[in-house]
DNA sequence: CGGGGGTTTCCGTAATACGGAAGCAATCAG
DNA sequence: CTGATTGCTTCCGTATTACGGAAACCCCCG
């Protein structure tokens, strides 16, 4: 097959074999908006060949990684749900931080979230609403942006300096007339995240909210997490939060730490 | 199919292929006291060749399903979480379902959980620990058995008739000397169950404790999860509690529909 | 420096996954 | 009733892929 005389064949060490690389594009397929999919909507969304999909489907099933709903679509499945939730950055961060976090909202009665970085992006793993607060649009495992929340400021902030450059380098999204978009203010702010321990997201992401938000760092100084919370633009000064919200993120480290 | 002549051999379909079928042993291997595993592990406890397992653990990495931790052990990776976080009767269900345990949980300072069943067993999908409430041990996505908990008996009495069957042949686990072993007695409760519209476990799982629990229906009427308040024993009446956990079951079952 | 636990790479063989195509089953429109 | 549409399931010959034993590797520890 490779009998040309040439050399080709640049050795691009696929990283992933045929099988499971399409079974986990199923899994890709669904999303927030996409929760329920026909065997059709997996192949169009997967780019896999019905008969593929029909096949691995099958067996993602017959192990409990998807169900089937009431109108047979396929979703995904509770034993795909219980391993996940041994997850450490997932559900094991969540249960750990928890009570800190129903603290922070009990005294403030505002939002509150807790985020980790994952790529390029970060992905929210708790967020209570607070009673009083601004109505936020943060979902439970969904992403967002580095660049825009206090979150994830502070995950850039201490993300590796390549992806800093990375994410300044790239095309910064603007959200509201206050998202900063300039990459040399971004990274003068990233600095004074670091020099300051906490991030200040002024309506930056909405035009009525302010979050403060301060790392969440494992026993060797790693940050590995972000908590912050979110409130209606001039209620609180930043200044009256961050104190709040840093010994809020080092108790959580601590608790973390004690594992 | 259905001929009669030859005896055809049970069409034993091998329900799995190879590479998928591993994979998902691979993930098998993890459980709440084995959240983080060396390579050799998941061999030991998968029964997989080491080098099989490094190759597809390799690919799970890759995609965001495993990660390493500091230790270089693996876990479950975030990636996983997020989509798993897609699953109706998991998160779903958790979060439709929050509020109005929440009501129970202020209301009575009680335990409040709620499960769904898999098999032969109990998932459940949310625990809210009351402040003065009796411990108990339950861990979100934890399993459990279905004969024995105010949830399990509901489950199990909604379930499909061949499922009870199995679950009352087979031997009842003992938790206490109250747990109801004798099968006749156990089915004879299950019908108590259905004809009440809830179930009550007295001290049958703990020696203080008593847990009263209420279906949660699809639109189609289909039992799908069940909730409970678990309490001291002594300190509530069940007559007094199963008014205030059908109502909500009720409550949890409207907000469902209206999806 | 030797031994042990864990990890990574290699590679020939055998078994498996692949997916186009055709058949099936509802549902809907006319 | 009929034909169109959408979605699901089965089949099967080929070629591509996964398989895993073995050996090298890499600490860390005594």
């Amino acid at each position: 097959m490779s009998a040309e005389p040439g050399k080709r064949r640049p050795p691009v060490r696929a990283v992933t074999g045929p099988v499971l690389g399409r079974a986990l594009r199923i899994l890709e397929a669904f999303g927030p908006r996409h929760a329920a999919l026909t065997l059709t909507d997996i192949a169009r969304r997967s780019g896999l060949p019905l008969s593929t999909v029909h096949r691995l489907a099958g067996e993602l099933i017959a192990w409990g990684a998807l169900e089937r709903d009431t109108a047979g679509r396929y979703t995904v499945g509770l034993r795909l749900w219980e391993v996940a939730a041994l997850a450490p950055r997932g559900q094991g961060l969540r249960e750990r931080a928890l009570p800190y976090l129903e603290d922070l909202s009990q005294v403030t009665h505002e939002n509150v979230q807790l985020a980790v970085r994952e790529g390029a992006e970060l992905v929210f793993v708790e967020r209570i609403a607070g009673s009083r607060a601004v109505p936020v649009h943060t979902r439970v495992g969904g992403r967002f942006a580095l660049s825009a929340t206090g979150v994830g400021l502070v995950l850039l902030a201490y993300a590796p300096p390549e992806l800093q450059q990375e994410v300044l380098g790239a095309a910064i999204r603007r959200f509201t007339p206050h998202t900063v978009t300039d990459p040399q203010l971004l990274a003068r702010m990233l600095a004074d995240v670091r020099a300051n321990g906490f991030a200040v997201s002024d309506r930056q992401v909405t035009q009525d909210a302010l979050s403060v938000a301060a790392p969440i760092r494992d026993p060797a100084g790693t940050v590995i997490a972000a908590v912050s919370l979110v409130v209606r633009y001039g209620s609180f000064a930043p200044q009256a939060l961050s104190p709040l919200v840093r010994s809020s993120a080092r108790a959580i480290s601590r608790a973390l730490a004690s594992a």
